[in-house]
DNA sequence: GACGCAAACGTTACCGCTCACGTTTCGTGC
DNA sequence: GCACGAAACGTGAGCGGTAACGTTTGCGTC
């Protein structure tokens, strides 16, 4: 029995006795109350000398706090809803994954709903379910008109936040720095001698989309060039397709600029299929890089995010909105990939 | 903007009596102790009447367990660590998409640790790191020799599970099943005509990767055939490329077989970059069913996985061995998508 | 040196649930 | 109708933290 007292100073390390140190063991050890632990662990005044007793108890025994308990004795869980695009698409998987990382850094846990953004009752739904539960803040990781209108009448229990592209107005916002890599797409075509422009955009429900769509029309009016024509697809790249196929010939467009990279690809395939050379008779260009974009043949001009630093900004943002805090978006960095699928416009 | 008027404050939509019902408030509405309330919620036995009364009351009042207290009480948290592949990949991102909503289903909470499930060192700084905080159980999603090392050798405090692709014998097991789609993949290109095959294989450190180099070579085995060669690529594109670049012309090679999409897209790109034309001259299967592979040019025959359910049933097998049951494996499908990459072998 | 006032600290009481254990109820066999 | 045992039920304690409040400590002031 004594033996065991003993013994329980040092055999902590390992599971073997079972359960993990409590404040209750840190304070005996540091020879204070578990109150003067709980204080310095919430970052209160703690006098030099208990101080140091109590941050060498907590490095002897390995302290690591019970989030269970904590969540009971303040009714705010650590826990976040995430409202995502459905993970088949590249970019979404990788916000999501950036989220999850910033989210286990500061020690939240995730409850992940995928669905589709733009059903607005598949929205409400989702917000209702989550809204019942214990949960700290809800994170949107699209915003589509449908989610915002959503945001906006649901009553919420707890902070919301849509992390994603916001406005539409282009300013200098740094949120809008990704749509701006459309900037670079426009100078890089333009400089290659193109004039006649085709846009496959993305779901105008999208503000994404809609940024995207805007930088390129401001980006083309800055050199005086109207766009001849924009068709709206669903990101995929069967909506580039299709988009490319119903590209009246007679407009002899020499450049398509897509709202990704899938739809680029789409694109590609349905002029490639008509006959036409990329980037001989048509330059195409994307938007995201995925992967795969540089071994599409031919390999895709397109302009690469960070998608991974979108979702860590989102999940900061929350917090800080969680903790009573308000924040600015970080900056996003769009940089453009030259390819094999943009070249010299067909002169005539 | 849009997200700022989003923004909601604590605002509890049931006003009231603020908090929500505990089972003491159930308890004291239905006329019985708390106790025979959570009886009742954990499936025990109550006299009819009383199960009655409470469950009447339960609806009444919304009752909604608090996680929390469960949580602490029982010592057992219902927060799960998943070791995953880093999403970029689609494959990932979508069996990640599945493990979510099984696991929201069943009331966990999710740890997303996205990691590069080659490298033994990060797999077990991952386990560590988890293994110090109250969770549940560990789930890996992606079987790799270093991974099924790492788990063999940890200590775990919690049951930790791999759930992908098992082992390497490749009988009638379920799991085994999707790297049948190989078979499908062969008979059909034997029906074209291929006698003279390559495959661009995973890393063999993947589990699911020789699953499917077996499968291959079984299938051809049964037609008489010998592959002519074996390039091992890393999932990415590039690798897919490079291997493809490597096969020796003089091999005459007819079709290229390869062990996912992204692969056999770079290796479409090197063969039609050195001249070839697919199928005319090589035919290229892929594997996976990627949402680009039908818009590739030309549209990949490829095997179509469903990952979400492979999600879906990995959790589960998880929670059942949380629960101290076995379970096996469920069936997964596979099937053959007949695209353009493949064709008629080329004479002579 | 006595005093006062913060800051620092300790004590006690919860948060909502489960577990262990003691008490009641009910159906059965004689 | 009784003893009897099992099922049903109630009571109290505790999980590991935080909150509220009362007590001590240390420092500056007179």
């Amino acid at each position: 029995m004594s033996s065991e007292s003993a013994e329980q100073g040092a055999s902590m390390a390992r599971a073997g006795d079972g359960r993990s140190p409590t404040i209750y063991d840190v304070a005996k050890v540091a020879g204070v109350s578990h109150q003067t632990v709980s204080r310095l662990l919430k970052g209160e005044g703690v006098r030099p000398k208990n101080r140091e007793r109590v941050l060498q108890a907590l490095e002897e025994l390995g302290y690591r706090p019970n989030l269970a308990a904590r969540w009971l004795a303040t009714n705010k869980s650590h826990r976040v809803a995430v409202l995502t695009q459905e993970i088949g698409q590249v970019g979404p998987g990788r916000i999501l994954q950036g989220v999850g990382a910033e989210a286990r850094q500061a020690g939240y846990l995730l409850d992940i709903i995928t669905l589709d953004v733009s059903d607005r009752s598949a929205i409400d739904e989702a917000i209702g379910q989550v809204n019942g539960e214990d949960i700290a803040g809800i994170l949107a990781l699209a915003s589509t008109d449908e989610m915002i209108a959503a945001f906006a009448h649901a009553e919420f229990r707890v902070p919301a936040f849509i992390g994603a592209e916001e406005d539409d107005a282009l300013g200098e916002h740094p949120a809008q720095r990704n749509a701006r890599g459309l900037d670079q797409v426009v100078d890089h075509l333009v400089g290659l001698g193109h004039r006649r422009f085709f846009q496959i955009a993305g779901p105008r429900t999208w503000v994404a989309a809609r940024n995207r769509e805007l930088a390129y029309e401001r980006s083309l009016s800055r050199y005086g060039i109207a766009s001849l024509g924009t068709a709206y697809g669903d990101w995929s790249a069967a909506s580039g397709y299709e988009a490319a196929r119903k590209i009246p010939s007679e407009l002899g467009i020499t450049a398509v600029v897509a709202g990704n990279d899938q739809m680029a690809l789409g694109a590609i395939l349905a002029l490639s299929s008509s006959g036409l050379d990329i980037p001989g008779d048509v330059s195409v260009t994307g938007f995201d890089d995925i992967p795969e974009a540089a071994y599409l043949c031919p390999p895709l001009t397109t302009v690469r995010l960070d998608f991974e630093e979108q979702g860590r900004d989102a999940f900061r943002r929350l917090v800080t909105q969680l903790e009573g805090r308000s924040s600015a978006p970080g900056i996003m960095t769009a940089e453009l990939v030259e390819r094999a699928s943009s070249g010299p416009a067909r002169s005539g």
